[in-house]
DNA sequence: GTCAACAAAAGTGTCGGCACAAGTGTTGAC
DNA sequence: GTCAACACTTGTGCCGACACTTTTGTTGAC
């Protein structure tokens, strides 16, 4: 997935001074826009790990004065998505082979509890679409190779999973460490066997949380993520 | 504990209106800096959840800009330690009841991974002596209601054991819910007769940890943060 | 040809000020 | 005496400008 620089051009009117007047409620991006949008181009690789960015730079694309640009690069840091050095500007943290892990064994804990917690507050019937796609549909797009398709619908199911458990506080550590994890499972995902893998242990967990097992559903969750940390290290030679 | 970092050899010119009388006329005081000390504030309940912090006299109080200021707060507001209205100003967040409860599993889910890994990682004879403190001398304590002095060793106890861990994205989401926590076990552990229980649990993971059954001291500190949880929702109306 | 010292440029750190919204006190009518 | 409208005060949101630091490019000596 190259990245093309971004040649948007972005003519944002060339006076930003006015504006803001009754007229629209939104002519430029704010701190939290700005946010997400650096925050997606991060967790799509668009922005590679260890690029600059320059201050002057972002708020000239975006049409808007530095220091808001500013707040955003603050934003990025706290959530350790890049990093500031003083009088050095802000490079894109590139995660080394030992946070990999630690996030390997974060997820077991956080997604285990966010399955128990699902289980325990939806009624096991709410699961029964998520078997029935993970039994059918879900095999058929593995085999097809269509992993892109078959990645978006799991986020789906992540998503889901996370709004049943009913923990904000819950969400938002999992929510931290969203980008990372993104890179990472697409890059297991491509392992000879491992789509099948993952796929037969989802159904699983699902089948566990539709008996209203929630125990078991934490249980299988942690497995799941214990085994594909185990395929990570065996391969990480190829994949990292 | 200030670990300020940053020599700040800044020279600045004349004061304008000179240094508040608050702080000595000693340099100002870095972002980072008045994060940890309203940080403090806040978790040691200096600022009562709901008071309002200005910006304008908090810089005078400081010293500082009030722009800098406006960036410790919205570290703060990060953080989830107060939350800012637009134009209201930033006013401490206090915890209520659903959100207490969220906490509790989160440090289920945790603290018990990080008595996991810390058993892994070292060596069991590493935990003799914390096995001895919690089998007498915080016995004793208890017994003559020196709490402040049993949760202070008890804290140091928990950061030997995130240390021990070696996670940083763990200790960083330890470190998150942090404030929370402090204020949860202070109300806590004047309940009758639970400190006595929670020694009990502190006591039988650390014997596990000694042993070196990992799997064991993460299922016994789990165990112990679900009781902690349970009791909590038993008196909930007489400390919350 | 190489290296070091110096100068220019680029980029970040910091700050003060202005604009606008919410809160507060006052005044007048009824 | 009560209430509503208005002006004032307080405090935050936002931004441009300047100071300082680092990097890059150039020139001169050896």
């Amino acid at each position: 997935m190259a990245a093309r620089k971004a040649p948007t051009t972005t003519r944002r009117k060339a006076a930003p001074a006015r504006a803001r007047g009754g007229a629209k409620g939104r002519a430029s991006a704010s701190v939290p826009d700005l946010f997400q949008v650096l925050r997606g181009r991060i967790a799509s690789q668009a922005i590679a790990p260890g690029a600059k960015l320059r201050e002057t730079e972002l708020a000239a694309e975006f049409g808007v004065p530095r220091t808001r640009i500013r707040d955003a690069l603050a934003a990025l840091e706290q959530r350790g998505l890049v990093v500031r050095e003083p009088n050095r500007g802000a490079v894109v943290t590139r995660l080394d082979l030992s946070q990999v892990f630690h996030i390997y064994d974060l997820r077991e804990a956080l997604e285990g509890l966010a399955a128990r917690l699902a289980t325990e507050r939806m009624p096991p019937e709410h699961w029964q679409k998520d078997v029935a796609l993970f039994k059918g549909p879900m095999k058929d797009l593995i085999a097809q190779g269509d992993l892109d398709t078959y990645i978006e619908q799991y986020e789906l199911l992540r998503l889901r999973i996370i709004e049943a458990a009913a923990n904000p506080v819950l969400a938002e550590m999992l929510d931290i460490i969203y980008e990372k994890t993104q890179v990472l499972i697409r890059r297991i995902i491509i392992l000879p066997g491992r789509a099948e893998i993952g796929r037969g242990q989802h159904l699983a967990t699902l089948e566990a949380m539709r008996r209203g097992d929630a125990a078991e559903a934490e249980r299988l969750r942690r497995e799941g993520l214990r085994t594909a940390k185990a395929t990570l290290e065996k391969y990480q030679r190829y994949v990292l």
